[in-house]
This record gives C-alpha cells, sequence and structure tokens, in this order.
DNA sequence: TTGTGTTGAGTTAGCGCTAACGTAACAGCA
DNA sequence: TGCTGTTACGTTAGCGCTAACTCAACACAA
C-alpha cells in the first residue's frame, strides 16, 4: 500500500501554509481565486483525499449516520433503505446499515457500537425499544429520524416520519364496504408493533362507523411473514370458515393468506376479498394481483435522509411528518 | 449533548497514566489484573467509550468493511447483505452499505467515498468495473472479496467466492433431459454480467453433451427483474412456440417467464418446465413453487464477511471459493 | 555482589486535520 | 495623516488516542 498524500505534502507543493490548502479544498473564504485553482490543480495531479479520521477528530463530524432497520431482507426495509442510500449518495454521505433482527437487545447494541463510531445521525426504522429505553437514545445522538414510531415528548434533534396507519385501515374497511363484505378479519402482525396496534384501531373505528359488531374471533396476531400469514389464515377459516374479507398486516401476510384461502377452496376475491398494506413489489408478481394500500417506501427513505441532514444542519427538528397512504385497487379485493 | 469521557478522565480518576488505561481497554500486556480490573470498573462506571477517530487515527484501523452491490433491493444481495451483516455484527465490525445501481461510474464513487473513509477492507458485489479497474481497486485497498466475480492475476489481499454457474447450467439441462425436454431456450441477463456469461457457457456444453444443436432463437438477454423475464418470454413464445423448456438466468426472471407462459396458455410445468437460479425467498411463495438452482445466498455473505475478517488480520488471502449450488426440485420442472 | 531479564508502569511524540486567533498589506474615508 | 475595515494568508494549539521508547523495581542465577 502506498502512503496516501497529505494536507502537509500538498502544502509543501504549493508553497503555502496547511491551512490555505484546508481552506482551499473545503470552499472556505480566505484566499485568491488563483490560489485556490492552483491548490486545487496540485490536489487533483497528487491524488490527495482528505483523511476522515483527522477531520473527524478536529470536527467531530463525520458524514456518517446509521440505518438501523429489524431486517434488510425485508422487502419493506429493504426499499426504505434503497431510498436512505440513494439520498445520502447524493449528498456524499455513507450509511452504516445494521439489523437488529426485531431484538431490543440487539437493537440496544447496535446502538452503542454507532454511538462509538460518532456518526452524525440515525434513522432508526420501526424501533421495538420501549419509550424510556428511546428517549435515552435520542438524546444521546446528534440528531434522529424515526420511522414508524413516534414519541411523546417532541425533541429538537427529532423528526418522526409515520404512515397514517389508523386511516389506512379506514380506507380498506371502507373498500370492503363498498364491496358489501360484512365478514371481516384483521390478520394483525407482532402485538408489540405500533404500526400494528395503530392498524388494529382503525379496523375497530371502521367496523364501527358500519355498526358491525366486533367479533374478536376474527382478529389474529401472526409474524409479518407469508407463513405468518398462511397460519393465521388456516386458523381464521377453520374458526370463522364464513368470512369474506380479510385485512392482513402488510403484504406478505396478505400473500399467505390468499394462498391458504385457494388451497381451502375459496376463490379470490370471489369468495374472500383480501387487501395487503405496503404494496412490495410481490403485490404485483403475484397473481391475482394483490389489491393493497401503497406506502411510497423509497420516498419514505429518501425524506427521512433528508430530514436528516436538515437536523445535522440546524434546521428543522421537532416535526412529525405523516405518510398517507393510498389504495391501489387490483384483484385481490 | 454531554461531554464525552476521554481516556484522561478516566487517567486521572484512576491516577494513572493514560498510556495504562489504552492497555487496560485493549487488554494488552503490561499491568497488574488489580490494576486493570480497577480501571475496567471505572471505565465502566463513567460511561466511557473509546473515540473512533483517534483510534483510527492513531492505528490506521477501523472496525468497519464496505459492502457494495448493486442494488440492496434485489432479494439475491438482500440475502448476500444479511449474511454478510450478521458475520460483522458477530465480530464486532460495522458495514458500509452502497449500491451501484448496476453503473460502473457510481461503484469507483461509491468506492473512492470508501476509501476515503479508510475502511479496513471491502466486499463488492457483481461488480461491473472492467478488469483494469477492478485491478487498481484491489490494490488500493488493505483487503477486498469479490463475490460474483474474478480476477486473472492472484493477490495477497484478495478473496473472491463465486457460485458455479457452469455446472448449474449443467446441471439444470442435465434435469431437462431427464424430462425429456429438448427445445430449451436460456432466458439470460445483461450481457455484460459474467455469471450470465458462465451460465450461458454451461448452457452451450450442456446442449452439446446431449448432442442438441445450438439455436440463436433460443438465447435470449434481458433485464434481470419479472418484468424483463415477461418481455423476453412473451419475445421467445412469439419466435419459438415449440419451446417446451426454459432456463432463466434468476428466479425473478424465471417467475416473469412463468407467469407469460400461463397467459399465453401453456400449463407450467407440463407444456414448459421452468428452472430459475438463487432460491430466492419468492420461489417458494409463487404458485406453482419455482423449481430452482439454490446458492446459499445468507451463507455466501458470512463467508465473505469471515474471509474479509481473515484478510484484514493477515491470514488466508488469495483464495477462491467456489460455491456449489444444488438443484432444488418443486412444482415448475 | 553483580549482572541480566522481566514486569509494571510513565513519557514523548505524532497520526492529519481544522478552529481560532494573529498579522501584514492595502483600500477607503474623514 | 491617521483610523478603520477587509482581504489573504500564516501560526498555534489541540481533537483523543496509541506506538515506541524509557525507566524503576524487583527476582534470580552465577
Amino acid at each position: 500500500m502506498i502512503k496516501r498524500t497529505t494536507l502537509a505534502d500538498i502544502a509543501k507543493a504549493a508553497n503555502v501554509s496547511m491551512m490555505t490548502v484546508s481552506r482551499a479544498i473545503n470552499n472556505k473564504p480566505g484566499l485568491g481565486d488563483d490560489l485556490r485553482q492552483h491548490i486545487l490543480n496540485l490536489v487533483e495531479e497528487m491524488g490527495y483525499r482528505p483523511n476522515t479520521f483527522a477531520r473527524g477528530l478536529a470536527t467531530n463530524q463525520t458524514t456518517t449516520i446509521g440505518l438501523v432497520v429489524p431486517d434488510n431482507t425485508n422487502p419493506f426495509f429493504a426499499q426504505i433503505a434503497r431510498g436512505v442510500e440513494d439520498a445520502a449518495f447524493e449528498n456524499l454521505y455513507n450509511i452504516f446499515l445494521v439489523n437488529t433482527n426485531e431484538d431490543a437487545a440487539r437493537e440496544t447494541a447496535a446502538l452503542e457500537t454507532l454511538w462509538q463510531k460518532g456518526i452524525d445521525g440515525v434513522i432508526l426504522c420501526s424501533s421495538r425499544l420501549s419509550g424510556e429505553a428511546l428517549e435515552y437514545q435520542v438524546q444521546r445522538f446528534p440528531a434522529i429520524v424515526l420511522v414508524n414510531r413516534e414519541l411523546k415528548q417532541p425533541h429538537a434533534n427529532l423528526i418522526t416520519i409515520n404512515v397514517n396507519d389508523h386511516r389506512s385501515a379506514q380506507r380498506v374497511l371502507q373498500h370492503f364496504m363498498d364491496l358489501d363484505r360484512k365478514v371481516i378479519a384483521y390478520i394483525g402482525g407482532p402485538a408489540n408493533s405500533f404500526s400494528n396496534q395503530r392498524r388494529l384501531e382503525g379496523y375497530k373505528n371502521g367496523l364501527r362507523s358500519a355498526e358491525i359488531p366486533y367479533d374478536p374471533q376474527l382478529v389474529l396476531s401472526t409474524q409479518p411473514t407469508t407463513e405468518g400469514g398462511r397460519e393465521a389464515a388456516a386458523a381464521l377459516l377453520r374458526r370463522r370458515p364464513e368470512v369474506n374479507a380479510i385485512f392482513a398486516y402488510n403484504d406478505l401476510v396478505a400473500v399467505g393468506a390468499m394462498q391458504v384461502c385457494q388451497e381451502f377452496g375459496k376463490k379470490v376475491p370471489e369468495e374472500v376479498a383480501i387487501i395487503g398494506v405496503d404494496d412490495i413489489p410481490l403485490a404485483t408478481i403475484i397473481r391475482p394481483q394483490l389489491t393493497t394500500m401503497h406506502v411510497p417506501l423509497a420516498h419514505i427513505g429518501r425524506l427521512a435522509m433528508r430530514a436528516l441532514i436538515d437536523l445535522i444542519g440546524g434546521e428543522g427538528g421537532s416535526a412529525a411528518y405523516q405518510i398517507e397512504p393510498e389504495l391501489f385497487i387490483r384483484d385481490s379485493a
């Protein structure tokens, strides 16, 4: 490995002080245009690249943020991550990716190492931390964006981005009403998931508006995977064979449920209508194509990154974005 | 934000020199067990965490690596990334995730910023760089693992991990032979993809062993997506309606092709048998379930990370792992 | 007793960069 | 002419840590 060119090398070559070179490369005022150009030429020629450690040590700033997700393999988070990464790339930021595996302990550990690395901010998706633990994390990082999670108190260095789950559920129920489906099940996600709780609320409210009594037998909780959807749907169909509409926690669950319905000899959408949430790529790959609440995932990712950059720059702060999903009517309902 | 505790703070509290504290936290010899324990207790109490920049500046080591993939949204890379991240987490490494979007220029830019950050090594997946450009990157990083790409010359700081595409293709063709399918198409991926080239070779070889003449009309090139598979399959079916077996570049392409076949009224697998490659989750979600060459993606990710750690530690080097995929026979062939 | 090695520390210097301050030269103005 | 402000640089100091060296104290063999 070749020794790196340092600021001092450039300074010597240009016969100026290191500070002048520093100002030139950081595009700061305080030197003439000719000299600046000359230095930049030298920088180019000599292949100089600033040392991130030295800079970080001196400025206490990296251009690096942490992205914490439960599982980057899940299309939901993969899409968000992609949006974050794209926006990061455009703004010359780098991102640390960490999976928590839906495990609060691992999440804490991940945030710990990220903090050690002195990152400028964090985008934390679907945190499983307790309110108290989350408060602690929020105050220890310079800037933090929470996706899919809220916090009671506002913080100057915090922005939250949440999907309007409540309305999402109501919109789904309304569509089922339009289709004249009255036996509506909700196959929910993990009980400790916040978006699950909000969707369940919306589901109950939707029933109430339609004056349909709430039947606990029609509400299930499962893992947010196809397999989870399969298991829950099988249990549901045994328990309530008369069900004619299923609102699924997400598209993965919806697809699993749809397949089990078909295996039970129930036609989708004729006998059972199914609606998911998220609109992951699978929704249009599967047949029948999935009717689902479209959530602009990549957009959320980009938004999160941009919001974080503003936060780091001292702008914005204490905002709460609400993302309105939209019903994409396809073939399953 | 609270001021961080530094080594000096601990040193003062313990009434020893900073160096002694440094030795204690880095588990190096040179101090008594009692003192070490006392210092570690203080570290714990005072919530001291070493500053990564300072350490990096002094040692020129981060515990950070870069993971470069074309698109983290693609299940293929998402699975690999997950394996890498898991292994990284276990070994207390952090990973920078970067997408290249299959774009050589963006790949170069990404590697440039990673290099600036002084990372210990890179895992580079499906690089689109030219041989020459790749050689340059290999010599500039301390350690590098290439996934899905080879390099002519060996390097002491390089390990490659490749799937045996050639044999993969041959195994697929053999299975088609067993099924007595003779009109076999290959819907390949991007022409500049190395694995595509190797699979095409294997396809041709397989035909030769079976004494089936090579028909260029049966070979297509497309984007490695469902949509790509759809387009290619539609073109194929118009061109050669008598085709009764399709070897697809990957599972996404296979699924797209499968759906188009069905839409054209061709039953899968009765009239057209289809085999993909990779065995992404979608393969078992879709109906009929996809017969495919199973590639242990998460395992490759873990292997890559472990190999990289060995490389960074000065062990290993210049190895070339060959991953043998396995035919998972399901319902599409 | 002297010499030699080992153990357990401390001291020095510097990694590469930037913030903050210092300063020379010159322009503009009363 | 003297004062103030501005521009264009240079100097100093230090971010927090560790490598490499130094050194004292002690054990032990000859």
